[in-house]
DNA sequence: CTGGGCATTCTTGTATACAGTTTTCGTCTG
DNA sequence: CAGACGAAAACTGTATACAAGAATGCCCAG
C-alpha cells in the first residue's frame, strides 16, 4: 500500500515475493526470531511484516503459535477464485473504457517478455510475470483500491497453485493473455470479458484438479535469495545494529 | 479478519467504531502514547492496530508523523464509491442466488431497527446500522474474502460521508434499503442491481455535494465511550500493567 | 511397550528504553 | 511586525528484556 520503502516494507516485499514464486510452500513456519535474524532486523519489525501479510491472506498466524505461509482451504481458494473473477471483469471494462494506444503497447510487449521467459523455461520468472499482467491490467483501470484488491487476490491465487496446482503451472497462459489483449484492442467488453472469464477459469480448473507435492527447500537458503536490499551488515544506516545471537541453526 | 480477540483487536474495534460513527472527524491525530494510555495498553500494541486500520483505510499514518483518521481526497472518494458499487452489484447477485426464506425476515428485521432508530433521533445508531445492512448483505453473499472487502469499504464511505456529507446522513436510506429487501426477496437480480445502484448513488451524492465541517470534540471523551472492555485497571488478565505516567493531558 | 505427566526448550506477547525526527514556540533581528 | 533561528517538547522507529504459552522429549508407572 503506502509506499513507505522502511526496512519492514522490504522484508514483506521479500517474503511476498517468496510466497508468490512458490518458493516457500503453503504451510511453512516463518518464527519471527529466524526471520529478524535472517533481516537483520528485530522481531518487532518482523512481527509488523507478518501482520501485513496476514492481511493479505498470505500468511497463516494464529495466536500463539508460530506464523506459515498460508494454506487456503478448498473452500477459500474457490472463494477467492469466484473474488477474482469479479474483480477482473470490473477491471477489464473500465480498462476498455479508459483505453489508451499505449496501454496496447504495453501489454504486447509484456506478453513478449512472458513468452521469452517461458520458452527459457524460467519457471519462477514465468510465475511472477504471469500475475504481473493482471496487475498491469489493475494500474490501467485507474482505481487504486480496485487495483489493490486484484493484487492481493491475484498473489493469493499464486499461493494456491503453489498448494493445489501442478508445478509448472503459466504455460498457455500466456496465449491467453495475448487473447485479452487483442479483445482489449477491439473494444469489445463483452468479448474481453468472456475470455478473461475462461481465462481465470482455466486456472481454477488448473488449480483445484490434481494435488499439491512437497518440494524439498531450505528456508536460509531460500531468503538469502530475497533478502537484497536487506542485512547488509555493513549498511549503516540503523543506528544499532541487531545482536544476531546465532545459535547455529538448531 | 481473524477473530484473534485479543488486545489489539479491541482496540482496533474501539477506534474503528469510533472513526466510523463519525465521533473521531477525519483529519484527528491518534498519538500512540496517548491511545496506549486510554486503552492501557504499551505503544508496540497500539502501533499494531493503527497499522490494520491504516491497512482498512480508516488512519492515514504516514512515516514519521503522528497517525491520523484518515482523510481522502474526493478523488479518493470517488474511487472508493466506484468500488463499492461494483462489489454491491455482486453482492446482490450472489445473495439472490443463495437466497433463503430466512434472510428476508432478517433483513427486514434489520430495517425496522434502522426505522427505529432513525425515529428516535438516534444518529450515532443510524449510522451504524445503516452501515450493518450492507455488511449484512455481504455475509448473505456466503465470500467471506467479498464480504471483507465490502465492509472495508463500507467503513470507509462512512468516512467519506463523516468528511464530505452533511452532518445527519442516513433518512432516506431506510427506504432504500426496505426497496433493496423488496427487490431481493422477488428474486429479480437486475431490478435489485438497479436499485442498489441508485442506492450507492444517492448516498455518493449526498457525501459529494456539501463540504465538511468541524465539530468540537476531544479524543480523550470521544475514546471512553469506545473503549470498554478495554483499560478496565483491575483486570488482572495482565502481568504488568503499563506504567501510564500521566502527564496530566499536556 | 505405552500413555501420562513433568522438565526443557522454543516462540510469541507485551512493555519499555533510548535514539532520532518532527513540531512547537519563544526570542531575536532586520 | 514578519521571518529566521534555535532549543525544548512531542512523537515515532527500533531493539531488547522478561513473562507466559506451546511444543518437545524424557522418564516412569502400569
Amino acid at each position: 500500500m503506502s509506499k513507505k520503502s522502511t526496512r519492514v516494507a522490504l522484508a514483506c516485499q521479500a517474503l511476498r515475493q517468496a510466497i508468490i514464486e512458490q518458493a516457500l510452500p503453503p504451510g511453512t513456519k516463518l518464527p519471527e526470531d529466524e526471520l529478524g535474524l535472517r533481516f537483520g532486523m528485530s522481531r518487532t519489525l518482523v512481527r509488523e511484516a507478518l501482520a501485513q501479510l496476514q492481511s493479505e491472506g498470505l500468511v497463516d498466524a494464529p495466536p500463539r503459535r508460530t506464523a506459515t505461509t498460508a494454506k487456503p482451504t478448498l473452500d477459500q481458494a474457490r472463494e477467492i477464485f469466484e473474488t477474482r473473477r469479479m474483480l477482473e471483469r470490473e477491471v477489464v471494462r473500465l480498462v476498455i473504457a479508459r483505453w489508451r494506444p499505449q496501454f496496447g503497447a504495453d501489454l504486447e510487449g509484456h506478453v513478449r517478455a512472458e513468452e521469452t521467459a517461458r520458452q527459457a523455461g524460467e519457471a519462477r520468472v514465468s510465475i511472477r510475470l504471469a500475475g504481473e499482467f493482471h496487475t498491469r491490467l489493475g494500474e490501467m483501470a485507474g482505481n487504486s483500491l480496485l487495483r489493490r484488491y486484484l493484487s492481493e487476490v491475484v498473489s493469493r491465487c499464486s499461493l494456491i497453485l503453489a498448494l493445489y496446482g501442478r508445478p509448472h503451472s503459466a504455460d498457455c497462459a500466456v496465449n491467453e493473455h495475448r487473447e485479452i489483449v487483442a479483445a482489449l484492442r477491439a473494444g469489445n467488453a463483452e468479448t474481453a470479458i468472456r475470455i478473461m472469464d475462461h481465462h481465470i477459469g482455466s486456472v481454477e480448473a488448473r488449480a483445484l484438479l490434481d494435488q499439491g507435492r512437497d518440494a524439498g527447500f531450505d528456508l536460509g537458503t531460500v531468503l538469502s535469495r530475497y533478502a537484497s536490499g536487506l542485512d547488509e551488515p555493513g549498511s549503516a544506516k540503523v543506528a544499532r545494529i541487531p545482536k544476531a545471537k546465532a545459535k547455529g541453526k538448531r
